[in-house]
DNA sequence: TGAGCACGTGACAACGTTATCAACCCAATG
DNA sequence: CATTGGGTTGATAACGTTGTCACGTGCTCA
């Protein structure tokens, strides 16, 4: 700007006020400087003008897990939509379920400045956002509560779905019912067990530890835990998945052999009602989940402090047809006796 | 960082010191700074220590159309694993097509100062960004090259995917080719029409325009051309969807009718393999595609100014069945003696 | 003993921009 | 004719940080 203005013989403050359109500035001046800007190939640079004036970033920052699960990346649309609404731009990090690495990348998106925070918590002590929070950073906790702090959450009816899932299939007859999920240690999955657990108690079908599968973190990995399930000399007449990419690799192991065990996934994705078996999923808004996340950051950034609010939506059974369990008096209920 | 100086008993520089973990600093001090910026809820501003030092904002820019498609999804999660790999962080954002959106998109994050860029660019001149590289500010363009401007560019073969796909179908005996494809406008979808266009030649068979359908823009839209052209009096025997998007909306419609027309579709996506019909597509590696790119600007970044670079990776057939064109002599003959 | 050097510390300017305020011009007012 | 006031312009300080340099201390080495 300094040589902007040299070159249009003017003063630094008059290229300055040029730039930023500002009023009282003769046309003829205006001009000059507008010619010298481009002459000289001169780009404002948005850093120095947001640490002086103290204006915003117009910056938000998503951390998520990771950006190619689809269900991330439709968050990621979403959040992008609704920052592109308020002329705001967003940073997307990824996690990767690594708690250091997210601490790290939240310090990170503080340093810089971000209006305000979306995130997926993937630790499990949020405690040094804390100063953050308190320091008026807007932060808004997405898909799973954050421990140690209070602040704005939207989370999905996790138990209530997978309650009404199991329900189902108890209902259609299945009493071996295959459970298979990621790491207990995440909060979504420990939510849909319990509410998995729930409808099984409620209908009186003991609680089988043996056909509940921890640990499966990808569709590879559900392939083979369903594999193996499958072949157990009592196998489940029926599986319930976690989640979206569990139910993936569950659907391919099951249309490579063929099996006629029912499924139902918790999340649904899309061409779900092409898969080759029938696939009935607990279905939710993913855009709606993250933009109602998203608009409450941004109410939170423009109107300021307010109680932390916590909002739930609702989850759908989506029935695709579901094969029945077999005739009773199987292997199922021989094992069961012993 | 004053405060926490006045606070510590210490010089500001000596706190600018410690928080960068120089040298030549006594413990003593080390810790009564880290206790002061502690108490104070002091927080490193990023922005200030950039506009100082002069050193780079470890932020690229990805430039997109839409980050819910998977294909854009899958580079965006690639790039910030490359972006990661640099300690750099990843701006992402979506032109929706829009070229004047890309245009002010492409400057704010020039103002932002990111290290470079990578773009999917939309627009049809990008002469504008020419004082940015020529500034020095890596750019490199990915799927579709820049017009108007010498860049690196990471491209994929779609003419040569194109013609391989058609090839395969005329091999199969079909005569009558549907061809759904996004706008014109694009340059992959003229690269792939012409692809397709140099099959047909070579095989002598005479380019039909009616069985040619622009302005396909996603699922929905490629279900109704879809629908219509199998209406049609003579319809094809095989389609050839030119992207993604249009491939799965084809898929959902030719298993909606339950019609046994052929589908080639450029682009894998995944459970394409489970598709309710046998779908062979135009594949490649999209991870590697977008590695390619994010290590090319990264390099730039690194390593500075060099000559602009093309890359043009390889696409494979992937074929997994394709039912065989009707017997010969039936309406598709006959409409051809017309 | 004194030069040389490594270490430890702070004063000050600078990065590129904007806010503040003073100064100027000129027309309108009393 | 002096005074007011709006429009226009620029000098200067400041945003939060780091680079530069100068200074003091204590040690080593010839």
């Amino acid at each position: 700007m300094v040589d902007v203005a040299r070159h249009a013989g003017v003063s630094l403050k008059t290229v300055s006020r040029v730039i930023n359109d500002a009023p009282h500035v003769q046309q003829s001046l205006i001009d000059k400087v507008l010619a010298s800007a481009a002459e000289l190939g001169f780009r404002p640079n948005r850093l120095a003008s947001t640490l002086r004036s103290g204006q915003s970033t117009a910056t938000i920052g998503l951390l998520i897990e990771e950006i190619a699960n689809p269900f991330y990346s439709t968050i990621a649309a979403v959040a992008a939509e609704v920052a592109r609404a308020h002329d705001t731009l967003l940073i997307t990090a990824s996690s990767e379920e690594d708690p250091e690495r997210e601490q790290q990348l939240l310090r990170d998106l503080c340093s810089r400045r971000v209006d305000g925070l979306l995130v997926v918590p993937a630790g499990d002590d949020h405690s040094f956002l804390r100063a953050e929070v308190e320091m008026g950073i807007p932060v808004v906790f997405l898909d799973r509560p954050a421990t140690g702090l209070l602040a704005d959450t939207v989370l999905l009816d996790n138990r209530g779905g997978a309650r009404a899932a199991v329900q189902r299939l108890l209902d259609a007859g299945h009493r071996r019912i295959g459970i298979l999920l990621d790491s207990i240690g995440v909060y979504t999955m420990r939510e849909r067990l319990s509410g998995a657990q729930e409808a099984l108690a409620q209908a009186g079908v003991a609680y089988d530890l043996t056909l509940v599968r921890e640990g499966v973190r990808d569709p590879m990995t559900a392939a083979v835990a369903t594999a193996e399930m499958l072949d157990r000399s009592d196998p489940p007449t029926a599986l319930f998945t976690l989640n979206n990419r569990i139910t993936v690799g569950a659907v391919q192991e099951l249309w490579r052999r063929e099996s006629d065990a029912a499924l139902v996934g918790f999340d649904d994705f899309e061409l779900s009602h092409l898969m080759p078996r029938p696939l009935t999923v607990v279905a939710y808004d993913v855009r709606e989940f993250a933009r109602t996340a998203a608009e409450l950051l941004f109410e939170r950034v423009n109107r300021g402090q307010t109680w932390p609010r916590t909002v739930v939506l609702p989850t759908q059974l989506l029935e695709r047809g579901l094969s029945l369990a077999p005739a009773p008096a199987t292997k199922a209920r021989r094992t069961r006796a012993h």
